[in-house]
DNA sequence: CCCTGATTCGC
DNA sequence: GCGAATCAGG
């Protein structure tokens, strides 16, 4: 009897999960008998895939995949038919070069709605403060396509910084401090 | 080999 | 909805 998502194990999971544990940290604390393929599962289920993190790109080995193909799918097409499932996030690699890229921070201040447990699944996952803190919180703004709002997920998903440049404190790395 | 999350698919 | 098996990467 070891199943059976309850509220509290629900908030539980989401608090730990955004708050930055693995999956198999996660199902070590919360005991039960839980793996962490329940954990990772349910996670998807509820929607917090892809988990909100810009302050911490190093981390997890997948922490974001562009693409995934999915070369397992017997049946069906097997030659031809590339296109496979609909891509899930991030268009990082646009098809422009995108040299001067003056995101000029378009959002203001976030009103920062929204905890760990009413976050919903198609909120957005934004987080502002630190997850230890008890102001965290997150934007909580509909989550058009992702996990973020359409203004979040345009800095969340900046598909890389022109380095080199001489960008050490320009308006973009200011603007970007902002949000973590 | 350790770890990570992502996805699929039978239940 | 659930989660083991599997995949894919670091």
């Amino acid at each position: 009897m070891t199943a059976g998502w309850t509220d509290d194990r629900v908030g539980a999971l989401k608090k730990l999960w955004l708050e930055g544990q693995s999956a198999s940290q996660i199902a070590k604390q919360l005991g039960g008998g839980v793996t962490r393929n329940a954990v990772i599962g349910k996670v998807h289920r509820l929607g917090l895939s892809g988990r909100a993190a810009p302050s911490q790109p190093a981390r997890t080995a997948t922490s974001f995949r562009t693409t995934r193909p999915r070369p397992a799918a017997p049946a069906a097409t097997p030659a031809q038919a590339p296109q496979a499932s609909a891509p899930r996030r991030l268009e990082a690699v646009s098809s422009k070069p995108v040299p001067p890229t003056p995101p000029a921070a378009p959002i203001p201040d976030l009103p920062g709605t929204a905890t760990v447990m009413t976050l919903g699944a198609h909120m957005c996952k934004w987080p502002i403060g630190d997850p230890s803190s008890r102001e965290f919180s997150f934007c909580g703004r509909r989550a058009s396509e992702g996990v973020y709002c359409v203004e979040h997920a345009r800095v969340a998903y900046q598909p890389q910084v022109r380095r080199g440049a001489k960008e050490s404190g320009s308006d973009l790395a200011r603007s970007l401090r902002r949000y973590i």
